[in-house]
DNA sequence: TTGTATGCGTTATCAT
DNA sequence: ATGATAACGCATACAA
């Protein structure tokens, strides 16, 4: 077993000081050639290379980035983690990933072990107890300690910070506003239960898009789904007692369960009824039809807010007046076989 | 911005020396009853939290686990490193992960600069490219240092490691056989180039499983397509040209090809023409059929990997003499719409 | 009971 | 041109 080795080593074997290798490795000016060279040889051969560890410690730089995200097996945020993880490796940066599994206290618990050092800032996505129970002291506490902190989708206004987020109200006033274009009249929303911020700005862009077009909302079109064990008796009921010509779902995966038990009722698919989902994921591509859905484009908000992470992290800005931004990305609505065109 | 405070903060506050802190943060006997209240009150108050990397530094252990896979945005290893993290977690172990990419120079770097003292011990699945060139001396560098390496799922057998992984062989056969028993004759598999293991021995299983029951495997029986970019086409003429009542494929997302375009051939599931397919994602569970798959069990892999990992980081044998384990798991046949039962 | 010194691996400042 | 020393934050063996 070949030990990794030091400087320490390099510098008694060839007996000059610490100091004199650390200089001669980084090809300093005031080292001899000849010391220089012997030094290079020595530490190519043994494959020398700085303990990242140490560095970490002088520096107080850790050139890794904290990511906390409520789930993993999740298309939307695999993508942004992708995203995210391409940037911040191609800048230097490493990426230590927790998963709070929508827990408020897993969160907590995470948060605070890595920012004791470990990391040089968070990008993360609030769980969905944290947005229940409204209580955002985690994230406080590390904002105060001068630790960078980007927010995407699930954010808070609660806590100053940047933010990367798709502008769900509008893409789901646009959703809805196609459908209406299309002769559609009792359009349903397929939703979570609204403390998910997300799911309240669809809503809204829900809401005003049929008011807009001289339809009103009515509440008996709106389903409120658990988001765990969906069962399909609430979706089965939901249609037979409803007349619905299309349907607005806040996610992919319950679109595609409202799809099929609406198939299995004799509906078809655009002709009598359309589908939009959220979550432009695997899903809807291979679904039967085809889901019309909401590009979220994560890739693209995990790169950006790696982006706003790392110019933070690497600011030289005096704490204080310290000015934070929300970036909006432009969803886009794919269109497939769940909707006429 | 109230900074992280230090012991020596503490240190100074309270005027006694940095050492006694230490000792009195420990409970430890030999500080006297009232330093050590006056102690932990001050360090309680103050939120003191010990800095992980110096205590990296001191220990030479990070408690951080390295993870390189070669995909992010893909079921299995998501699932798998769900069972990592989980596991990690639990054990006070973070996970850094690295995405390869499916490129040898990408899953190389990242080693190396990981195993520059940021992680004490690697969970990888080898990326195509390193199997297809049969490269694996960063591999053998890294245990070479005495860093502890658990391969699963993408394996190879020129690394002595501990490894996690399913009977791949063994359940391929019986799916195949399972297909036989039913009454088919001619069937398929569509795999991968098999310079992927797991291709390669899931062909084998396929193969006896044929043989075993008196049929013989046909070349052109074997549709191999690309990993990335599948054109329909491909599998379009390779429906055309041949008589086939079943197939088997290595992945999920073949399977969905594969049956939507054999249903547009007019070819009813399961009657005509019957689909297995490795892999139990979310495709295979929302299809139309739903598609009958092996479960890999990812998150017991992953939990495993992680348990075998941590096992030999904590224990403190003397190198040489080491024995390491390949543990199997047992893959698991789901049945659902596309075979008859 | 408390404090001093040393070391983990590295770099930077200041001698020589 | 080279080396000694201090510092990053913590822990511990050893003195006092």
């Amino acid at each position: 077993m070949k030990q990794k080795i030091t400087l320490k080593h390099i510098a008694r074997e060839l007996e000059v000081s610490i100091s004199t290798v650390s200089k001669a490795l980084k090809n300093s000016e005031e080292i001899g050639r000849d010391t220089k060279e012997k030094v290079q040889a020595f530490a190519k051969l043994y494959n020398y290379k700085p303990n990242n560890i140490a560095i970490s410690l002088k520096n107080k730089r850790t050139k890794n980035i904290g990511v906390i995200i409520p789930d993993i097996v999740h298309h939307f945020f695999t993508t942004v983690f992708r995203g995210i993880e391409k940037y911040a490796n191609a800048h230097g940066y490493n990426v230590i990933v927790c998963v709070s599994d929508e827990s408020f206290d897993k969160e907590v618990i995470n948060m605070e072990l890595l920012a004791n050092g470990s990391i040089d800032g968070f990008i993360m996505s609030l769980s969905a107890e944290t947005q229940q129970k409204n209580d955002f002291n985690h994230l406080k506490e590390v904002t105060e300690q001068g630790i960078p902190l980007v927010l995407f989708d699930r954010v808070t206004e609660e806590i100053d910070c940047d933010k990367v987020v798709i502008n769900d109200m509008e893409i789901a006033y646009r959703a809805v506003d196609k459908l209406i274009k299309t002769g559609r009249k009792r359009i349903a929303l397929v939703t979570t239960e609204n403390y998910f911020n997300v799911s309240k700005k669809r809503a809204e862009g829900y809401q005003k898009a049929l008011e807009d077009n001289g339809l009103k909302m009515e509440e008996r079109l709106v389903l409120k789904l658990p988001y765990t064990e969906v069962n399909d008796e609430m979706i089965t009921k939901f249609f037979d007692t409803n007349e619905i010509d299309a349907v607005l779902c806040v996610n992919e995966l319950f679109a595609i369960l409202c799809m099929r038990l609406a198939q299995k009722k004799g509906l078809r698919i655009p002709e009598d009824i359309s589908f939009i989902g959220f979550t432009n994921g695997i899903l809807s591509r291979y679904a039967t039809p085809t889901l019309t859905t909401v590009e979220q484009h994560g890739e693209k908000m995990g790169q950006i807010a790696a982006e706003m992470l790392i110019k933070k992290i690497e600011s030289e800005i005096d704490e204080e007046e310290e000015t934070y931004r929300t970036e909006v990305i432009e969803a886009t609505l794919i269109e497939r076989e769940s909707t006429p065109n």
